[in-house]
DNA sequence: CGTCATACGTTGACGGCGTAAGCCTACGGG
DNA sequence: CCCGTAGGCTTACGCCGTCAACGTATGACG
C-alpha cells in the first residue's frame, strides 16, 4: 500500500502520531459521518467516477469494506452526499417575499453550482428526501409563497415551479449548454455548435448564436427568476 | 451461449433463415444506427444499468467487442441516444406563439417521459449537441420568441428559461419529488417524506403535504408554464 | 486478574464492467 | 486465384461493489 494522506486531522489531537490523551487509539475512528464527508469531498475535487469506496477508503486510511461497518451500501453514501449538500442551504433573512425567492433561488444555485455534481447524484436518487434538515429549503419556500398571499395549493405549485427552473437551469448551465466563452470545454462546444448551425438550415439559430456564445449566464439566471416573479404577481392580491 | 433474440427482422427480407436475395449472408449488418436504437430499447425496458456493452451485444446476437467496429466507444453510444430521442421532437404546427410554446413544452416533457433515463444521459453529457436534427427544437423556439416580438437577445434567455424549467420539472416528477399516488414507489416516498414532517418542526410543510401528495402533475407543469408565458407576455408588445 | 463477547478492521474471492490487443475468416477487387 | 481488408471473435487486464470468513483490540463481568 503506497502513501496514504490523512484527511482532516482533529484540531483538539496535539499530532499525528502522538497518542491521544488517555494514550489510546492512533487514528480518528470511522464514522458514518466522517465516511460521508470524504466522500463528498472526492466528488467535488476528482469527479463523480473517482467517488469509489476503495477510494473513500484509501483516503481515511483504511479498506474499502470496512465502510460496510458504517453504512449499509455505496447508495447510501450516495444519499448521505445528496442531503450534506441540501443542509448547506442558509435560509435568507430578508423582508418581502420577492427579494427573499430571489435570494433563496440564487441561494439554491449557488449549492448546486459548489458541488456540480450533485445533480446528478439528485437525479439517480430513488426516493424522496429522507433527511428534516434538507426540507428546511422547502418550509422556507412554502412560507415565503403563503406570505405572498398565495393559497396552500398554489404555494405547492409555485415551488414546484421555483425548483423545476432553478434544477434545470443549473443542469444546462453545467451542461455546457449555457455559459460564457471563459472555460476551453465552453469555448469547443461552442465551436462544434457554430459548426454544425453553419452547416445546416437554421436562420434562426445562426442569427442567435453571438447570444448564445457570448452571454453573461447570472444575466440569463435572472431573467428566468424575474418572469417566475412578475407571472406570480400577477396572480398575487394587489400588494402590500 | 444461451438464447439469443433477434431484435427487428428487415422487413425486406424473406424470412429468417433464408439467405438473402443474391443469397449472402444470414444476419442484418451490424450498424451504428442499429447499435443505438437497441441500447435505447434496452434503456427505456431495463434501466440505464442494464446498458452494458456485453448486453446490447447479446441482443444483437453478437459478442461486445465487434460493437467497437461501427462506435468509438460506450459514450458514443449514450451520446447517440441523446440525439435519438431529441430528433422525435415533434415540432408544434399551429399559430400563435402563446399556444405554440404551450405545445412545445408538452412535446418535450413527452419526450423525457418517454425515455425516463435520457435526462441522466443529457445531464452527464460533456459537450453540447452535435446533431443537427436534435437543434429543431432550438430553432423552434428561438423562431417562436421572436415572432412573439422578443428581441434575439431576450429570445436566447427565455429558451433558457422554457428549457430549464421543463427540464428541471420532469426531473423533479421522474425523481418522486411531484407526483401522484397511483405508483407504488410513490405512496412509499410519500409515507417517508409524512413521517419526516411529522416529526420536525416544518408547519408550512405540514398543512401543506396533502396538496404535496395529492396533487395533478399535469396541473402542476400547467401553473408553471403559465407563469412563465404570462411573465413573458409582459414584455411582448401589446399585441396583435 | 482472567475470560469472553462484541465492534471493527482486514483479506480474499466472485462476477461483472469497459476496453486494449491480437486472431480468424469471408468477401470483393486486382 | 490471391490477397487486403472489414468485421467478426477470444483472451486478458484492471477496475468496480460486495459477500464471507477471519483477526484482534476493547471493555464488561465473574
Amino acid at each position: 500500500m503506497d502513501k496514504v494522506q490523512t484527511e482532516d486531522q482533529s484540531p483538539t489531537s496535539t499530532g499525528p502520531r502522538s497518542l491521544e490523551q488517555h494514550g489510546k487509539r492512533r487514528r480518528e475512528p470511522l464514522t458514518r459521518e466522517r465516511i460521508i464527508r470524504t466522500a463528498l469531498r472526492i466528488m467535488d475535487e476528482e469527479g463523480l467516477d473517482a467517488v469509489t469506496m476503495r477510494h473513500i477508503g484509501r483516503q481515511l486510511g483504511v479498506e474499502a469494506m470496512s465502510l460496510y461497518n458504517h453504512v449499509r451500501d455505496k447508495e447510501e453514501i450516495l444519499d448521505g452526499i445528496c442531503e450534506e449538500v441540501l443542509a448547506e442551504f442558509r435560509v435568507p433573512q430578508v423582508e418581502g417575499w420577492t427579494e427573499a425567492a430571489r435570494l433563496g433561488a440564487h441561494e439554491y444555485r449557488r449549492l448546486l453550482l459548489a458541488h456540480p455534481n450533485v445533480i446528478t447524484l439528485m437525479t439517480e436518487r430513488k426516493g424522496a428526501f429522507t433527511n428534516a434538515e434538507s426540507l428546511r429549503a422547502y418550509e422556507f419556500a412554502l412560507g415565503l409563497f403563503r406570505s405572498a398571499g398565495l393559497s396552500e395549493a398554489d404555494s405547492v405549485k409555485a415551488f414546484h415551479t421555483f425548483g423545476g427552473y432553478i434544477l434545470g437551469f443549473v443542469t444546462m448551465e453545467l451542461g455546457l449548454m449555457i455559459g460564457g466563452p471563459e472555460d476551453e470545454a465552453h469555448v469547443q462546444a461552442h465551436e462544434a455548435m457554430a459548426r454544425l448551425v453553419a452547416s445546416a438550415d437554421l436562420p434562426r439559430l445562426r442569427e442567435a448564436l453571438p447570444y448564445i456564445i457570448d452571454c453573461d449566464v447570472e444575466e440569463q439566471f435572472e431573467f428566468g427568476l424575474d418572469l417566475l416573479i412578475q407571472g406570480l404577481r400577477a396572480r398575487t392580491p394587489p400588494t402590500g
